[in-house]
DNA sequence: TCATTTATGTCAATAATGCTGACGTATTTT
DNA sequence: AAAATACGTCAGCATTATTGACATAAATGA
């Protein structure tokens, strides 16, 4: 942990690079699901949306809004999409029925696997050539470029 | 896909939780430029052209469009608003005077500069806390999500 | 030279994703 | 009974992208 007199560390170059190592790698990481939900007039708003649902079934509309931090209107856009497609459905809570859960339907699920199908094969690969080491490395700058309350969220969701 | 015998790495979890770092750290990575931009009624798009035109003066706009990947519709309009603030100049090639070679005014190196300021904080921090191992981590699994096109752009970069 | 290709710009139409502000309803909490 | 909460929805707007068509100037190849 201890910072290493390094010169060929945090130069401006290396600011640069890592700049714009995020910027092609998320393209990269983005580019399959997105051709696969462009099939269904979809979007990455509706992917994210599947993937923090098919993460936790059963979640409520007010967590994915603080999750994906957007507006209730843009959320509710992508959740009226999702339903009229058959691949989301609301269950009133049974505690607070102000609540409304979320949960994949059937063809809902099989959306989210042959997305995750796409975007594993990418990940896994990433993971696999670089490294177990390098996935460490990897997550701890991820970690470090997060704000506080999503580092927080994050956190939260591997207990 | 056979599954590694290594029973802590490459695991669902371990995809799950790379996806989600990317998500929340890119998130992350995007949020102090984004504010300083939209002072100025900018968005990323205009970010990412003042980025590439500032580390490589005068790159013609056909090499703009290679880099970032976009129709020339959309460049068009960014370089337009761009130019419109006086922060962009166009420059007629000499060799090739089809070519339109693209310069940041003094007052697009100072928008830059204060971008880089914003982002640099954001990235040094991470490099820092996580360590230069960590940063080759990291650049390493970036790397391997990157599609073949985008890293031979990105390594070519950094000759 | 003439035809083609290249580099760039621009028009019109469209889509996905986000925003703000306002308002409404059902339900729970105080 | 009043206030707060969870959710939905309306209208209007902005940014960033798309496709397809067309135009111009300049370079290049047969």
């Amino acid at each position: 942990m201890g910072k290493m007199p390094n010169p060929r560390f945090l130069r401006d170059e290396d600011l640069t690079q890592g700049i714009e190592a995020l910027f092609f790698g998320y393209r990269g990481f983005t580019a399959g699901p997105d051709l696969l939900l462009a099939d269904r007039g979809l979007g990455r708003a509706h992917h994210r949306a599947l993937h923090f649902i098919a993460r936790e079934p059963g979640l409520t509309v007010g967590k994915v809004l603080d999750i994906l931090d957007i507006t209730k209107q843009s959320l509710s856009r992508v959740l009226r999409e999702l339903m009229d497609q058959n691949l989301v459905e609301q269950r009133q809570g049974e505690q607070d029925r102000r609540q409304r859960h979320l949960w994949l339907t059937a063809e809902g699920e099989a959306l989210i696997v042959s997305l995750r199908v796409v975007q594993d094969a990418v990940v896994r690969k990433a993971f696999a050539n670089a490294g177990a080491e390098a996935v460490e490395g990897f997550l701890s700058v991820l970690e470090g470029l997060m704000s506080p309350e999503d580092l927080a969220k994050f956190s939260t969701m591997r207990k």
